[in-house]
DNA sequence: CGCAAGTGTTACGAACGGGTGACAACATAC
DNA sequence: GTATGTTGTCACCCGTTCGTAACACTTGCG
């Protein structure tokens, strides 16, 4: 599966020569010549990452930037910035614009796409890192601190909360009740290992459905299973 | 514990290079002038890597490749493949051969250690990662605690979960009943060594026609085999 | 063959592990 | 203050699992 790439410039020719040597890569590759088409097809198709020109006719590059900071749906899309003029990186690589990278014209294919994928490397270990965890109909938005079944919210406690997220994040492999005492209430913990039992019940109660998720393996723990 | 590499080239002169510069480089070299040896060694030795020559007298590295990928033995260690032609690249890495890399002719020795270095260095976190027992069709997955035999899962009590593994992790060497009890059940169980039996028994029982692994030797112990 | 030692097999009571409901100790909200 | 929610602990219950003993079978050996 490709990731795909958005290249926005108004000279046909940077295009096509920034396409080739993505194509090259290994990347699929979309065009938009002015700033409304960007935002259009960004939306739309959702790349993986947005090439900018900082000139465009009517619509500015650095307008482009801004509005798709502000959808939520692009808001999360890294941007590369194409500039002649170097007296401006501060202000493109800044909290402003929030651009993730920027080449100065005229810039090196290679580089640009060495400088890409750097970045979605970057971006893709983050993801994995901070992760609102899907597991069929079940949802968990970490950071929210929300959990759902079925588009539906679960109220968890913060412990409940913890719990799950561990064996969700640690899913597939059995956690000892020693193994989820140290790590959902901190070690030290002089907690007795059968109060993870009465948490595990109540999680499973407020899971409903879900609960069959929550897997039992007798003289050993419990696992998350999909 | 040097990690041992096999090089196979029909061209003495290409070995002598490589073999050079991998010891310099810290690795156990052992060569193959030909398809056959090659295969034999691999199978024998279990080299963590093998150097393969594109073009080999008679059976081509191209089967080699292919033959190892088949044998269960030999099918995880990661192969190098050096070539001439450059057009073959895609055939080299795709799944039909499963080549890890390439190098085409004449290469860098220093460029082949680096991507020997890489390679090892990716395929020992991939291992720490899945500390999954494969003994032809029995599966163990250890922090899964799942055990499965032509992909059917076995269930399996705790006990008897760990007695496998134990035996699996010391296959082929006979393990005595006090060995095994000391190390399944822990500490110095008072626990009668006929024990162990009941459990073997067990084992072989749930394992079906696996249970042919279980091996007693008797007067000593257990042992699994191949 | 016959014996003894080693191992496989069976059966069973005891112990264990985990589900469950109840409850006290808190913390927090009202 | 009361009301409510959260959390750790305990006691009880039940099915599973375990260890053992008794018995059957196999193997090696004189």
């Amino acid at each position: 599966m490709k990731q795909k790439i958005l290249v926005v410039d108004d000279e046909s020719e940077t295009v096509e020569l920034v396409a080739f040597n993505l194509k090259q890569a290994g990347y699929d590759v979309i065009s938009a010549a002015d700033g409304e088409e960007a935002l259009k097809k960004a939306k739309a198709q959702l790349p993986a990452l947005v090439v900018l020109d900082w000139m465009l006719p009517e619509m500015e590059g650095v307008e482009v930037c801004k509005l798709m900071r502000r959808d939520s749906a692009t808001a999360g899309i890294p941007v590369i910035m194409l500039t002649a003029k170097a007296s401006e990186i501060d202000r493109v690589l800044g909290l402003e614009l929030g651009a993730d990278d920027y080449l100065t014209k005229p810039f090196s294919p290679r580089e640009l796409v060495l400088r890409i994928k750097k970045i979605l490397e970057r971006k893709k270990s983050k993801d994995a890192d901070v992760q609102s965890l899907t597991m069929g109909e079940l949802t968990i938005d970490v950071p929210r601190h929300l959990a759902s079944w079925k588009g539906k919210k679960i109220d968890l406690t913060a412990t409940e909360f913890k719990l799950l997220t561990l064996l969700v994040q640690r899913r597939g492999r059995v956690q000892s009740r020693d193994q989820l005492l140290r790590d959902v209430w901190e070690y030290d913990s002089m907690i007795d290992t059968r109060t993870v039992d009465t948490h595990m019940r109540r999680l499973r109660e407020k899971l409903g459905p879900a609960a069959k998720f929550l897997d039992t393996v007798r003289g050993v723990g419990y696992r998350f299973v999909e």
